[in-house]
DNA sequence: GCGCAATCTTGCGCATTGAGCAACTACGAC
DNA sequence: GTCGTAGTTGCTCAATGCGCAAGATTGCGC
């Protein structure tokens, strides 16, 4: 009911305008929270500045973490279709490498100003439940994915379960990283979901093609409502 | 100031009737959500079953998420001390791999019929942002702890960081696993751990030492205050 | 076009919660 | 035995989550 933030099939008015009231409020409480501090913004201060109800914000978030959180649940979502999209060929360690470093890769080139606050933000211990609830969430479909290369079973067999555990555990390692050691972070995600899936690091070919899939790495997007 | 849940060193009467209180508090938590469910309890109903005030309640937890989360928090703040305690010479994966096996070896021979709710309410939504935290709170010893091992720096080396994550998400998959396809949990838990290090499952061997530190697997303990 | 049904939004109200504050009490150092 | 410190508690209030019902908007069949 909210994976399909993606595809945009412009099913009708009423869903568009349902997704950009959701999109709105998360990108509302997003800057307001970098601007004056989570524990500084009450959920009425989403709502106005989104235009509507406190009421209409408990309709589609339990809370403003969850409001944030959202943010990058879409790209989170993506990855299992962008690893479909991988040809079948490449070994499975290599898609999953670049399908990340290809997501976070446009993040890398923006202007650190104004990732800083947002990365903050997204570490911050109250916004961690959400932020790890999201990636949880994208195990699944991502094991999936990754069940349907291997020809396994995703219910009854625990290796693409873990593999996809695993792999989101190396991005969410990997991203907490970037900042503290320097190193672009497509590089650091390489490097670490290469970990575990067993291969070498080393050998990592240094082209890779970005999906076009990356065109919208909302996770730190510089949208119009960034603070400026 | 919680991950001496442990080693009661009887510091003083003080501090043990402050764990006491606290532990008290979490176990009514849990037991009062296994039987009413988790929304029909409120954090009043805990305070009263562990003969405190409201007030009181807030000032160990937050929330009584967090409360019932705390009880494994224990456990896996002990899983960096029990790689320590693991021979050096032991391969790393084999370390990883009985550690958290012998961690869980307990709940593996309780009655079904007690562990199956709490089983169930440790993975309900409302719970597992908390208990994602739990995990991920632990990855930081265990990461300092693989380092120790390896020799690397904990700190600016993305390999020990990236072990702990992914093993500590390989036995989230596993214990989730566990109760849905058949296989005891430990075993579970060295297929999935040993996956994410890298070596084969196949070559496990089949004796391994139960730590004396798995006397107590609080998470599911058939403790007095079990619904019975 | 038109009007009805479904759905979304909103205002209102209430139960619950998180936290600051100050008084009270128990522990433990001296 | 006395006193300082730390833990517990009741009081209070801002904020939140949510049920309910009325009002507004969209989609659809006719």
């Amino acid at each position: 009911m909210d994976s399909k933030t993606t595809q945009t099939a412009s099913a009708g008015l009423r869903e568009r305008k349902k997704l950009a009231t959701k999109q709105a409020l998360a990108l509302a409480a997003r800057k307001l929270a970098v601007q004056r501090g989570l524990e500084n913004v009450r959920v009425e201060d989403i709502a106005d500045a989104a235009n509507v109800s406190r009421r209409t914000f408990t309709n589609y978030f339990a809370s403003k973490e969850e409001a944030i959180a959202s943010l990058s649940a879409g790209r989170f979502a993506r990855a299992a279709q962008s690893l479909r999209d991988r040809p079948a060929s490449e070994p499975m360690a290599d898609s999953l490498a670049e399908v990340f470093a290809a997501q976070h890769q446009a993040a890398d080139r923006l202007d650190p100003e104004r990732v800083a606050p947002v990365q903050m933000l997204m570490m911050s211990p109250a916004l961690q439940g959400e932020a790890l609830k999201t990636m949880v969430a994208a195990e699944g479909p991502l094991a999936i994915a990754i069940a349907e290369r291997t020809g396994t079973d995703p219910q009854g067999d625990l290796h693409p379960r873990v593999l996809a555990a695993a792999v989101m555990a190396a991005v969410r390692t990997a991203t907490a990283q970037w900042g503290i050691s320097d190193g672009s972070l497509p590089d650091l995600i390489r490097q670490a979901v290469r970990q575990v899936t067993g291969h070498s690091a080393a050998d990592a070919p240094a082209a890779l093609a970005a999906d076009p899939d990356d065109s919208k790495p909302d996770g730190i997007q510089p949208d119009s409502n960034q603070p400026r």
